[in-house]
DNA sequence: TGATTTTCTTAATCTTGATTCATTTTTTGA
DNA sequence: TCAAAAAATGAATCAAGATTAAGAAAATCA
């Protein structure tokens, strides 16, 4: 559903309808299976995902060879590798989904072109992008300010909702820890 | 000096006369004194500060009752704690200068009124918005990806500059762990 | 629906970095 | 310039969470 997107957009800035055509004919909607990727160590990142429905994480594999996710993306949130996505170089990440999910994909020129159409959508991006650091400052706090445990606790008092659509070693990996610790704790009370 | 925030700008976008006159009105010059504060907990964080000269650090007291420090600004950098900027909320962290230090701020409400007269600003802080979320989350993935000895090495190698303008266990508490534990891998080898 | 793959659990041992407490070195300011 | 405060070091003990190695339970799919 295109919608999904302007709408969100719609939250932040006004859209007059030929914004809304302008937008649309920017985007690409793709349904992508569980457990398919958007994005592969190595590829260099070409485009940022909305989420419209479903789920997508951000992962690498870290030197123990295990995967370290490190971000997830569920409706109405934004997902790439920005670092990548800037710099051209190959990224490190892997982008893939988590369930069956409805994605709505700019690539990188096509939005350079459309900001030039709809100056107005950096402000949207600009608050979007504000928000995502907000929160990855947050991150940072929480991982400093808590143990392992208490962030285990903490978050699934927060997202009660979220950890069911989720494999359990995946808020493992997310958290920074082991799926058998996860055990350990959720042994002790729940 | 005004001109340090204007040139950085007009890496990202063309400014006219005019442009930069209007932001010039809508700042304020602050020389800030080595241990002053910018922000304190309880307040609510009103501006976004931009180092011209110095260096500011961003920090809270965890439940231990020790500073941590999440961030540090240097030349052209912005710093805040965009959480309380945005909801009004009293901020629960410290912004306090490591050096005497020249610091460009604006106002939250009258940055608002820039946009309206400025609006290709937008872009500008769309652009630098994106890059301290893509830092945050480099600075995720370190965390995760590397043992604190690792991470300590890793940050020596890479910033030996701004390792002589810190002492020691401000950057112990940035990478997150303690001065003793600092003393030990220093004493290992150099 | 039964076989295979995926996910979760348990327990013993090990490691990294915290804690505590004391001392030394460096910086600051009157 | 020297006293006080701030910063860095050292060593002993401790704890949170990793590792390793099974095995059990759930989900998937042909």
């Amino acid at each position: 559903m295109l919608n999904n997107l302007t709408d969100h957009i719609k939250k932040f800035i006004d859209l007059s309808d030929t914004d809304i055509e302008l937008i649309n004919l920017a985007v690409a909607v793709k349904s992508v299976k569980k457990k398919a990727f958007l994005l592969q160590p190595d590829q260099s990142c070409k485009e940022i995902y909305f989420v419209s429905q479903g789920c997508l994480r951000l992962y690498f594999i870290n030197k123990k060879l295990n995967e370290q996710i490190t971000q997830f993306a569920i409706e109405n949130w934004w997902l790439s590798d920005y670092y990548s996505l800037e710099s051209g170089k190959p990224s490190n990440y892997y982008i893939q989904a988590v369930e069956n999910s409805e994605i709505i994909s700019i690539n990188k020129n096509k939005l350079e072109e459309l900001f030039k159409k709809v100056p107005r959508l950096e402000r949207y991006f600009r608050i979007v992008q504000q928000r995502a650091f907000t929160a990855a400052q947050k991150r940072i706090e929480y991982i400093y300010s808590f143990s392992d445990e208490e962030r285990y606790r903490n978050f699934s008092k927060r997202f009660p909702e979220f950890m069911q659509r989720i494999p359990q070693y995946m808020l493992a990996s997310y958290l920074g820890f082991t799926p058998q610790f996860m055990s350990k704790i959720r042994a002790k009370k729940d």
